[in-house]
DNA sequence: ACAAGTCTGTTGTTTTTGCAACGGAAAGGA
DNA sequence: TCCTTTCCGTTGCAAAAACAACAGACTTGT
């Protein structure tokens, strides 16, 4: 654990907490590690949760397969992100998804009725953690919003416009590097893999783009 | 405010609070009412929030508008239900959308900023309020999560039956009534109203679905 | 009751997407 | 290093969606 802790501080939930603090609130909120190899299933579609994760390492995926396999990526969530946190917040909902290991993963889990029914006085940060949570949940919204933008586009070329500018905006600099591989880049953005390429590779004709594996630049 | 009451006691954000309590918090938390008429502008994109709103009357829609005025419906907010509270918990988040008025409606405003800081023990019932709040950003999550299903089906048939079979699993009948005409609901599905309507007749000539106007049933 | 405006289904045409299949490049394992 | 697997761009074709335009039904306001 102690070697996560930098990672644990660094995190949206446990923001503005000193390293003491939080060791001692790791107890309280029964903190306990898990490992997954790659391609391993953290959790299945249907399951219920009453823990929230913290991924100590490594990269997860949410993804939602339906009947013929088709899969849809619904987010990524590398080392220091969240996630569970909206089922374990909802009491009994069951995970309408799968999520699963993309590479080896140590993955933090944490209480959630511990982090809400706040203790007796003992943990005095337990107010931060609130505030945070409450942050953190506002910001999945957020990004929710921000990824329904994406998909909500007409065309492929829309939708790839809209993902690859917002990508540039967060990097500061129209040269940015995209964290999806092709087939996952389309299947994050609901669109087809080879539709895809093709509609890519006119963007670059067009001016609009240049790109090398996972390199992108936006033109003017 | 009075007349209110018994909308508010039911709203996700008060559930749980007597009323006396109600009255007392209502002051604590800075309310205030605004009413608004058909097709008013109640907050508009670029916005800032500070405050977040329970609306006590009408209807509200949350819109996105583009350039070339491609309209898409985020979502539809009924008497009873909050808006707001995403972009207010986080701070300075400027809206990406505007929210409008589908007919007169009523809001009370809270300050966001006095539910979170819980003040001087003066309101007990503050512990029970942010719980609801952290409730209702949960929900809010997992309501995006469901419609982001809905517009990240490929075609508009199944776009289409992924909304309407979710209606009638909602309504507990294959018969049931849905809120929006038919342009309302091809902005909220992100599709075209006449490829929606085209494909609606279709769907009803192979016998998997009836309607008339707003009423619809699923076959078998 | 009438006129203006809105809502809905329909049609034909153009554009875009999905799909299946292939080959070369790159990556990973033995 | 060689072999296998994965990744990526490309193509042709069939299916679906977007678009524009229209007409009848229904609303609304005067």
């Amino acid at each position: 654990m102690q070697e996560y802790l930098s990672v644990i501080r660094r995190s949206i939930l446990f923001r503005g907490i000193q390293e003491e603090e939080i060791l001692a609130m790791l107890k309280c909120l029964q903190a306990h590690v898990r490992s997954y190899e790659k391609k391993d299933f953290l959790h299945r579609n249907g399951d219920c949760l009453s823990e929230m994760g913290l991924v100590l390492a490594g990269t997860i995926h949410l993804v939602k397969e339906d009947y013929w396999g088709k899969r849809t990526i619904l987010a990524r969530i590398p080392q220091g992100q969240i996630f569970g946190e909206v089922f374990a917040c909802m009491g009994q909902q069951p995970l309408n998804m799968s999520i699963i290991a993309v590479e080896p993963v140590k993955v933090l889990y944490l209480d959630i009725q511990r982090v809400t029914h706040s203790c007796t006085s003992a943990c005095d940060f337990h107010v931060r953690l609130i505030r945070n949570l409450l942050q953190a949940l506002a910001g999945h919204a957020l990004f929710l919003n921000q990824k329904m933008e994406y998909i909500s586009q007409r065309t492929t070329r829309e939708k790839l416009m809209a993902y690859l500018s917002d990508q540039a905006l967060r990097a500061g600099s129209p040269e940015f590097q995209i964290p999806f591989n092709r087939q996952e880049l389309a299947d994050y953005l609901g669109i087809e893999r080879s539709a895809m390429s093709k509609e890519l590779s006119k963007m670059k004709q067009d001016g609009l783009i240049d790109f090398q594996k996972n390199n992108f630049w936006l033109r003017q």
